[in-house]
DNA sequence: CCTGTCTGTGAAGAATCCTTCACCACTTGT
DNA sequence: ACAAGTGGTGAAGGATTCTTCACAGACAGG
């Protein structure tokens, strides 16, 4: 699915210009003349990236930015400077931008900016999602949903005392799944050495309970 | 973890020597004389098993066998009679009986006897399990949690449509993920092959999102 | 001190899960 | 009729996950 951006620029031709550059790089791409514009569409629908010049009249880039990044936090924005200065970047990147550029550019310089940042996004979004997937990836497993509600039942347990309740001989395996119900912060160890459900093993746990209640009537 | 097994004979001598078997084979058994007994040690602990004689002074296996079912339908029962008839066998299993043993047997035939309906009573809850198991294994892939959540949005969807909102290019892959979450009977299809969520399905999503919620403020 | 139990690690192989490819039948539009 | 798109199957290989085995430090009890 192509990815959209938003140009915000008050100068026409520069606009025009950057437009036909990234529609032609495959990507879906609206515009605004101004900072009002631009907070209008943006109320309306979400957009991947967004590039904003800093200088406008009204309101600029500057004052955008924070309003932006509060209203649409995952979208990313690349700013657009007339000169390049230290002052600028920092600025820019203070107030939450994720990139900059600085007039004039060339195409690929453009283009390389825009790819890199909705890279970084994506790496950035999977990088939530891992907590998530491990989580699910836990329940996946009958042994782990055993220890989970075991765990839940009897408070705390000792790692032996796991094994024998639920028959488990080989005691690396069980282990193996602690080891994932620890990384997927389920389940942890107290000052003893014995696991207890994390607040977020408990919520889960509620969650299981209620799936598996509204499963038995089959 | 050894299994539990209860044996209700009135026969002192009987009761002794199947349990002395029993615990020699590495089960764990506890003794009732009477009917009446054993109701009271079933109120307080759940067994695996109980072996039941069929005749006894007072409360018989006959009788008891009914309401033993009801306070504990997944204990297995193996009945214990005196003559092998087929009236016996029949009225045994009618009654809810899992298996019944003819007096007298050997040390083998108790202990096969015992082994085969622990294993049955293995198979079966396993049996159970199947389905909560696919449910699971089904959320663990963050392809299917997105089909899910998609369908959920959309309400119903052909196959293609999900291939291309979710931007995966082999429909093959789709269809693997597709099938896995049928078979789990969280999507179906409808008259016209749209791609729905089934009622199990919908609680599930409600569940993950509120997972996902709980997830979310880190 | 020695022995046994507890709580781990790391590596190798088995079992599952996921992706990809080649192919096909069916519908729809032209 | 024929091309394009839809919805599907089966098999092969790659990637992950799970189990098992060999080993080892810590610690408690005799």
């Amino acid at each position: 699915m192509a990815h959209r951006i938003l140009v915000v620029d008050d100068d026409h031709e520069l606009r025009e210009t950057i437009s036909e550059i990234l529609v032609d790089a495959g990507f879906l791409v609206a515009n605004a003349s101004s900072g009002e514009e631009a907070l209008n569409i943006l109320a309306g629908q979400t957009f991947d990236l967004v590039l904003l010049d800093m200088i406008m009249p009204g309101l600029g880039g500057q004052e955008i930015l924070p309003l932006l990044k509060r209203q649409a936090p995952r979208t990313r924005i690349i700013m657009i400077t007339a000169f390049a200065t230290v002052e600028n970047a920092v600025a820019a990147m203070r107030k939450g931008a994720d990139d900059y550029l600085t007039k004039p550019f060339k195409v690929d310089e453009l283009l390389t900016t825009v790819r890199r940042s909705l890279e970084e996004a994506r790496l950035l979004d999977r990088g939530l999602q891992v907590e998530k997937d491990s989580t699910f990836s836990c329940l996946a497993n009958s042994i782990r949903r055993d220890i989970l509600k075991l765990i839940g039942r009897e408070q705390r347990l000792r790692f032996m005392d796991i094994a024998r309740h639920l028959d488990i001989e080989d005691h690396t395996k069980m282990n193996f799944h602690l080891k994932m119900l620890r990384s997927a912060d389920l389940v942890s160890q107290d000052e003893h050495k014995n696991y207890v459900l994390t607040s977020q093993g408990a919520r889960i746990l509620a969650c299981l309970s209620q799936i598996a209640k509204d499963n038995s009537p089959q």
